[in-house]
DNA sequence: GGATCTAGCGCC
DNA sequence: AAACGGCGCTAAATCC
């Protein structure tokens, strides 16, 4: 394998009309494998313009196009290029695509990305994933990045116009490095369905979700009011209970509600025996103390009304948000500017995300999907055959805990069980899951309770507590520190897992690992149908469908994601839930 | 004065 | 013996 590459000698050829332009792309169109690297006039792919395209092949000069010197009409050499077979190449390809697509030039798989191997090889490490570090890592090469955020908008200096060059020609060698460090991790099949989503994620930023901004101001005053009242309130509070203390001037007139250091000093101040003003701590206490119930009121009133008007995009009227394919340690998306993923559930705020007229929002959700990965991965008798049986796995698990009926089960009984199937999975202990069901599901129990409810838990699902016994003996207990998805996704520790984290990978990266490949396969799919993948949500996929088109659509949304479950979890069967709404809420 | 950390909380 | 995980955003607190 030949990874050298003397960045002193690259050699390249600046095409800059149609004639060249096709010579170049004939010899570049042998290539099995071609780098790609662009060079933009800023960031932003709505504003800024795309300047260079760079096109690495073996013992090739890189061809560097100049979009500013030819002709749309005559890019068509460049168009078959970029969508003939080969491989190509990118690092953060995300980006590149999201030119090329607003350029209109269109590219097709298969697609290697070395940022996101870097990201699946590294999974849970602290690493960096620039070129500049990969190139450093893994060819002892030292990228001079002092030109990446030059002006590309120009005359473009000898200087500018090698670095360009460096960075096509650099893909190549790192796509077989990093190839050869994949196979050998046994993580070639994670990478590849990372590389076939990427495309659809890079158009599912560019489609953006559309904001009702009247809507959206409405609630938003709404929301700021009622925090108005709830401060109010919480400074009577504060004024009148304080009083006798006019000795500490910071509890005399007022605390600040939003310093939690300051409340916490307050509350102890008053004799209030807690540690934490957390929303944990608080509630068991919150009908004892009327300034506790406040606080919480505050805090509820308080709800995280991001700027979400700050990010509707001046040119197309939407929101784009940044997904990042490897943003979390499990293999989900993270996502941010601004974060879609943790928009409250509350109708009235989600309604304000719509379809834009003549459109519909299709929303589908895998049901009880983590549950369902832990019945396959612990291979439980008892919960395999309520899925292969099309029960409600909450249901079960209330009428096995309580000992009532099926029949008898209150909507309150399946709340129990809903916090007791979602705590105990990963482990939670007796303590935990008795203010968990309190605080997220709003049902009492005392602490025997919980403890009992943990044990029959673990008794009736004994699947469940063999396969946590397995995972403690064979990987906590020897102190490994890394363990994989059912397709092989890989997480690591740089010092030792808590147990709890060893459960969650399996199941969390297994439910991120069906949805990517959901989305790679509906990119695919979806082709002429007009509908657009705006988000999603973990286990949710949301498109923006033409009205006309609903049903098959959502027919196809449906069949990709229940294939995509089925490569994993076959032959447990997967549900799919699937909305057609005028709006996210 | 800007960068970074922490607490708390929204979502799945 | 006891242990739920994964994010990003905001404001306050703290660091440099």
């Amino acid at each position: 394998m030949n990874l050298t590459l003397n960045t002193s000698d690259v050699q390249y050829q600046l095409v800059q009309d149609a004639q060249s332009l096709e010579s170049a792309c004939q010899s570049l169109a042998t290539a099995k494998v071609i780098g790609i690297d662009t060079e933009t006039t800023g960031l932003d792919p709505r504003t800024h313009r795309l300047r260079l395209v760079q096109i690495a092949a073996e013992k090739m000069p890189v061809m560097i196009v100049d979009l500013a010197a030819i002709p749309i009409a005559k890019l068509k050499p460049l168009r078959q290029l970029l969508t003939n077979d080969s491989t190509k190449v990118f690092h953060n390809g995300k980006f590149d695509l999201s030119f090329l697509s607003m350029a209109n030039l269109q590219s097709t798989g298969p697609y290697f990305d070395t940022q996101l191997a870097s990201q699946v090889l590294f999974a849970g490490l602290k690493k960096s994933h620039t070129l500049a570090a990969l190139a450093s890592k893994f060819l002892k090469i030292e990228l001079n990045k002092d030109l990446q955020n030059s002006d590309f908008s120009g005359k473009l200096s000898n200087d500018q116009l090698e670095y360009a060059a460096i960075d096509a020609a650099i893909l190549l060698p790192l796509q077989k490095v990093l190839s050869a460090h994949l196979k050998r991790a046994q993580l070639l099949p994670t990478a590849f369905l990372e590389f076939e989503a990427m495309p659809a994620v890079a158009q599912m930023e560019l489609n953006g979700m559309l904001l009702d901004q009247q809507k959206w101001l409405a609630v938003s005053l709404d929301l700021e009011a009622k925090k108005q009242v709830a401060a109010l309130q919480l400074k009577e509070l504060k004024i009148r209970h304080s009083s006798q203390l006019s000795l500490l001037p910071e509890y005399t007139d007022c605390v600040n509600p939003e310093s939690p250091q300051q409340v916490l000093a307050a509350l102890q101040s008053k004799g209030i025996p807690i540690d934490s003003t957390n929303k944990k701590t608080l509630i068991p206490l919150a009908s004892q103390y009327p300034i506790i119930r406040a606080l919480l009121d505050y805090r509820k009133s308080k709800i995280t009304s991001p700027s979400l008007l700050e990010h509707v995009h001046p040119v197309t009227g939407r929101i784009h948000a940044q997904y990042r394919q490897c943003g979390a340690r499990s293999g989900r998306f993270s996502c941010r500017s601004p974060n879609l993923q943790n928009i409250p559930r509350d109708k009235a705020i989600r309604s304000c995300f719509v379809a834009s007229p003549g459109y519909k929002i299709i929303k589908a959700d895998y049901s009880q999907i983590e549950l369902r990965i832990t019945a396959f991965l612990s291979g439980d008798r008892r919960m395999l055959k309520a899925y292969q049986q099309g029960r409600d796995l909450h249901t079960l698990t209330a009428s096995l805990i309580t000992g009532k009926p099926l029949s008898g089960i209150t909507a309150e009984d399946r709340r129990l069980a809903k916090a007791i199937n979602f705590g105990l999975i990963y482990g939670m202990g007796a303590a935990k899951l008795q203010v968990y069901a309190e605080t997220e599901y709003g049902v009492m129990m005392t602490l025997e309770e919980a403890q009992l409810f943990r044990k029959r838990f673990f008794q009736v699902y004994s699947g469940v507590a063999k396969w946590h016994d397995r995972i403690r003996s064979t990987v906590y207990g020897r102190g490994v520190r890394e363990i994989r998805t059912i397709g092989g996704r890989r997480r690591r520790w740089e010092n030792k897992p808590r147990l709890s984290e060893l459960l969650n990978h399996p199941v969390q990266g297994t439910s991120a690992d069906i949805t990517k490949i959901a989305i790679a396969k509906l990119f695919k799919t979806l082709g002429k149908t007009g509908a657009k993948l705006i988000g999603t949500v973990h286990d949710e996929i949301l498109l923006e469908c033409p009205e006309e088109q609903v049903a098959p659509v959502s027919r196809i949304l449906q069949k990709c994601m229940l294939s995509a479950a089925a490569q994993f979890l076959n032959p447990l069967p997967v549900g799919v839930e699937i909305q057609v709404q005028e709006s996210w809420g």
